[in-house]
RNA sequence: GGCGACAUAGCCAAGUGGUAAGGCGUGGGUCUGCAACACCCUGAUCACCAGUUCAAAUCUGGUUGUCGCCUCCA
C-alpha cells in the first residue's frame, strides 16, 4: 500500500509502527453550527481509508477530536444568550446524525478539547521548562525560532514566511518575540469559558488541543494523522512544533491532506452565499449520493460541488444499487442448489475486478480508480446473472459486490421495507389488469402508486418495486 | 510580494514513457403491452509552443489559463 505523505511530497509505502495495528488522528470539526459539505469531505474520505485498512487486516485506532472551545462557538452562544457548551453539544450531537447518514464509522475515540484541558496545561508546561514556550501577562506563545524543524510540513522557511507576510509584521503583537509565535493558551475575557492555570485563568490556543489528545489517545508517535488542506498551515505545522518540541520524537509518520471542495469552481464561502450544510442536501438527497460524489475523484484533487454532478452522482449509484436489487431478487426465485461449475468460472473471472479494486486502493486511495472497478464488476454481473442461475452463486456474486461497496462505505442493499397493504392490493390489481390486458387500468395503477412513490418494474422474474 | 497545485471527450474523472479506464449525458438498436431496469453500438490524440526519446497525455523548458496556501477555515 502506497500513501501520498506531505512531509515528503512521496507516495511512499505504508509500514505502520507496530505490526499490523494504524494509529490514525484526523482533525474534527469546530462545532459552533451544523456542518458543511466541506466538513464531510476529509469525513468521508479518511473513513474511506480507515475501512480500507480494516479490510486490509490492520487494527485501525482513529481519533478525530470535536474542537468545543473557540471564538466562533463563544460567539455563537453570546448570539443565542446560551452557555458556549451548549452550543457545543448541541452540533456534536448534529454532527453525529450526519455522519451517521453518510455512513461515517464513529471513531475509536471522540476526544472534547474541553475534558483535556489538564493535558493541554501539563504540556505547555513542559514547553516552557523546556524553553519551547513563553509567558507575556497571561499568555503563553510557542518560540517558532527555537524549534528548528519549524516549516518541514508546510515546506515554508521562516524567512519566507517573515518576507512574504508584511501584515503579519506590522500586526502590532508588540509582545511577541517574533511574529511566527502562535499561541499556546489565552486569558479570559469577561463572558468566556475559563480554566484556572499557572498563567491565569484562560483558555488553550487552537493548536494545543489536537497534540494533547492525539498523545494521550494514540501515544506520542503516530501513524497517521491527516486533515484538509488548509490544515497544513500553520495547524499542523504547529501541532508538529509543540508535540516534537515536547515529546522529542517525530511526531506522525505520514501525514495526509485532501484538496477542497469548491462550489462553482470557487472556494465555499458565507460572504459568498455558496454555503451548504449537509444537512440541507440530506433534505434532497439521501446521502449516500454525496458519499459517492466525493469519492468519484481522488481526495487530493479539487472537487467541484454543482447541483448537476450531484444528479450525475445520484444515476450514478443507482446503477450499483439496482445491480444489487436485482441480484436479490434473483436470489428470492433461484434454485437452492450449489454452484455449478460453469458458474464457478464465472464467480472466479470477477476477481480480475476485485483485483484491479485493491490496486486502485493500495495506489494512495484512488477511490475513482476503485469505482470504476465496481462499475466493471456492475456490468459483469448484469451480463451473468439471471433467473436460471442457482441461489449459492448469486449469493456470492452479490457477498462479492458487497464487500467492494462495504470498503467504500457505500450502502446499496436497501432495507427490507414492508408495502402497505392497500400498495400490495393495488400491485395485486395491476396484474390481473396486465393479465387481462386491460393495460389503461394497469398503467393508471402504476401512476397512482407513483405518485406515493413507489416505483414498479415489471421483470421476468416477476414485478419489482423501489421507493423513488 | 512569497510558496504551491492543476489543465484529459458535452459534463465528471482515472491513467505519469509504449499508441487513451469508468460513470453521467447524447444518438441508434435489442428486450418490454408500454415504461423502467438491463444489454449492444455511438465519442477525445490529452491547454499551447519547443525540446529529450525508437516511442510522451505521461519527462524537461517556456507560454497561457484556473485555483489554493501565506489570516479563522475541512
Amino acid at each position: 500500500m502506497k500513501v501520498y505523505n506531505t512531509l515528503t511530497k512521496k507516495k511512499e509505502p505504508f509500514v505502520p509502527l507496530e505490526e499490523g495495528k494504524v494509529k490514525m488522528y484526523v482533525c474534527g470539526p469546530t462545532v459552533y453550527n451544523f456542518i458543511h459539505i466541506g466538513n464531510a469531505r476529509p469525513m468521508i474520505v479518511f473513513d474511506t481509508v480507515r475501512r480500507y485498512m480494516e479490510h486490509k487486516g490492520y487494527e485501525v485506532n482513529y481519533v478525530s477530536n470535536f474542537t468545543d472551545v473557540d471564538d466562533k462557538i463563544i460567539k455563537k452562544a453570546i448570539e443565542e444568550g446560551v452557555s458556549a457548551q451548549e452550543i457545543s453539544e448541541r452540533y456534536i450531537a448534529e454532527c453525529k446524525k450526519d455522519m451517521e447518514m453518510m455512513n461515517v464509522k464513529p471513531a475509536t475515540t471522540h476526544p472534547l478539547a474541553t475534558r483535556e484541558i489538564g493535558g493541554m496545561l501539563e504540556m505547555i508546561g513542559q514547553l516552557i521548562e523546556k524553553g519551547y514556550a513563553y509567558e507575556v501577562n497571561g499568555t503563553v506563545y510557542f518560540r517558532t525560532r527555537r524549534f528548528a524543524d519549524y516549516g518541514k510540513l508546510s515546506h515554508k522557511n521562516l524567512d519566507d514566511l517573515r518576507s512574504g507576510n508584511r501584515s503579519l509584521l506590522v500586526s502590532g503583537e508588540d509582545e511577541k518575540e517574533d511574529p511566527l509565535d502562535f499561541v499556546l493558551w489565552k486569558p479570559k475575557k469577561e463572558g468566556e469559558p475559563a480554566w484556572e492555570s499557572s498563567w491565569g485563568e484562560g483558555r488553550p490556543g487552537w493548536h494545543i488541543e489536537c497534540s494533547v489528545m492525539s498523545k494521550k489517545y494514540l501515544g506520542e508517535q503516530i501513524d497517521i494523522h491527516a486533515g484538509g488542506e488548509d490544515l497544513v498551515f500553520p495547524h499542523h505545522e504547529n501541532e508538529i512544533a509543540q508535540s516534537e518540541a515536547c515529546n522529542g520524537k517525530e511526531f506522525s509518520k505520514y501525514w495526509l491532506h485532501n484538496a477542497f471542495l469548491n462550489i462553482d469552481n470557487r472556494k465555499m464561502s458565507k460572504s459568498l452565499g455558496n454555503f451548504f450544510t449537509v444537512r440541507e442536501i440530506s433534505e434532497k438527497y439521501d446521502l449516500q449520493v454525496l458519499r459517492f460524489f466525493m469519492l468519484s475523484a481522488h481526495y487530493r484533487s479539487p472537487l467541484n460541488f454543482s447541483a448537476e454532478l450531484m444528479e450525475a452522482s445520484k444515476k450514478s449509484l443507482d446503477r450499483i444499487v439496482t445491480a444489487a436489487e436485482n441480484l436479490k431478487h434473483l436470489i428470492a426465485g433461484a434454485a437452492d442448489e450449489t454452484m455449478t461449475e460453469s458458474e464457478l468460472a464465472h464467480y472466479e473471472a470477477t476477481e480480475e475486478f476485485i483485483k484491479k479494486f485493491d490496486e486502485a486502493m493500495d495506489d494512495d486511495f484512488n477511490t475513482a480508480d476503485a469505482i470504476a472497478a465496481v462499475f466493471e464488476l456492475v456490468k459483469y454481473l448484469n451480463t451473468h446473472t439471471s433467473g436460471e442461475n442457482t441461489k449459492d452463486y448469486l449469493k456470492k456474486c452479490l457477498e462479492r459486490l458487497k464487500t467492494l461497496c462495504d470498503i467504500l462505505g457505500l450502502v446499496v442493499e436497501k432495507k427490507a421495507e414492508l408495502l402497505d397493504a392497500d400498495i400490495e392490493i393495488l400491485i395485486e390489481e395491476r396484474q390481473q389488469a396486465r393479465k387481462a390486458k386491460d393495460f389503461a387500468r394497469a398503467d393508471e395503477i402504476r401512476a397512482e402508486l407513483l405518485s406515493k412513490g413507489i416505483v414498479l418494474e415489471d421483470t421476468r422474474e416477476g414485478v419489482k418495486w423501489k421507493r423513488a
